[in-house]
DNA sequence: TGAGTAAACTAACAATTGTTAGTTTAATAA
DNA sequence: TTATTAAACTAACAATTGTTAGTTTACTCA
């Protein structure tokens, strides 16, 4: 019962999804996607109901997960800057286990249509999250009195972004990338 | 001869940007863009030669402008850490001078066509200089020894998309932001 | 008044779009 | 063998795309 075989259906997505990460998901066809696949463009519809279900699936499932993950990090008893490092750690593992899809994610969110209200959620509450966390860890004295919008903005954008970056860097491993990133965003960079 | 009013063509390519910025060039239509600016499609040739054109327009003349920043913080005699204050203050003063445009730069930049190799060596002349900066602020012992590539990622990810988040915040004044980024991006958020 | 012009219009084009209908192929299960 | 089924195919559709040609409108300036 294990699904260790990929379906077709599943397929055309993974594919459409490197093909959105290049060039949106607007200016990709069904025919681009179709010969990206070997076949013929009528025949992604035996698998998929429309376009724009294949874009609802990627934008969907990757927004849950992140969701799901923030979830995870709300019921541990970390400190602030210990849950902040596992907000990086979350970003970095879903990016590096779907770097099309997150692309996107970011881009083309706006072009759900049923879902986009839904996806519009999940974000909001999200960062109505991160930004709690980072609220306590000033109470607690953890993390510098300076604007938590910037700082939710600073750090949010750079792990939103780690897609475009992370295929280019296959020499660097997940670990240290994450180590990096804590050392960078939390404690800054100057001497 | 100076230009206080702006030409006909310069008012379809500002509003062709803020239409680019929500749905992306892609699904902008010559139609769309001719209703928001209250005419047909077919006027919009009168002024302008193509669709291309105008984002070939938009993107160029913002990635001149920060080139031509780039190379005027080079040539100050600041120290490294002067120097990054320095980008960051471009980045606000250009982001925000320019708010839909940055949205096309960042997002649209792959469907330029004859534009788009000179565009790729514009940004990347311009990551090689921001990577210089680092490098030396490493040599000096200004910056931390901590994987420039990262921190460049961290850092101009960052200032690259302050364009989705400057119209959100018109209590914040430009100085203000800078100085928050400032902090932020150099000395980190922790005590 | 009349010429010139900037900027709008209508009408249409060829190409491309997502999608549907109906059919064929090839593999599997009875 | 025969029946079933997954997955491809051809052909076509209605709508939309960027763009062109030719025309009309309205304003300016001599």
């Amino acid at each position: 019962m294990s699904k260790k075989t990929e379906t077709r259906k599943e397929e055309i997505v993974r594919v459409a999804a490197k093909l959105f990460k290049d060039k949106g998901y607007s200016a990709v066809t069904m025919r681009d996607l179709a010969a990206a696949m070997g076949i013929k463009a009528a025949s992604l519809y035996n698998h998929i109901n429309s376009k724009q279900d294949i874009l609802d699936d990627i934008i969907i499932t990757l927004a849950e997960a992140f969701t799901e993950g923030m979830k995870q990090i709300q019921a541990s008893n970390d400190s602030c800057l210990g849950k902040l490092k596992q907000i990086i750690a979350l970003h970095v593992r879903l990016s590096s286990q779907n770097i099309y899809g997150m692309a996107s994610l970011n881009n083309d969110w706006m072009h759900l249509t049923e879902k986009c209200d839904y996806y519009k959620q999940l974000r909001s509450d999200y960062e109505d999250d991160f930004r709690h966390i980072l609220e306590e860890g000033i109470a607690s004295g953890e993390i510098i009195n300076e604007k938590p919008e910037v700082m939710m903005f600073s750090i949010l954008t750079t792990l939103r972004s780690l897609y475009i970056w992370i295929p280019k860097k296959e020499d660097i491993d997940l670990a240290e990338l994450t180590a990096a990133l804590h050392q960078i965003l939390i404690k800054g960079i100057n001497i």
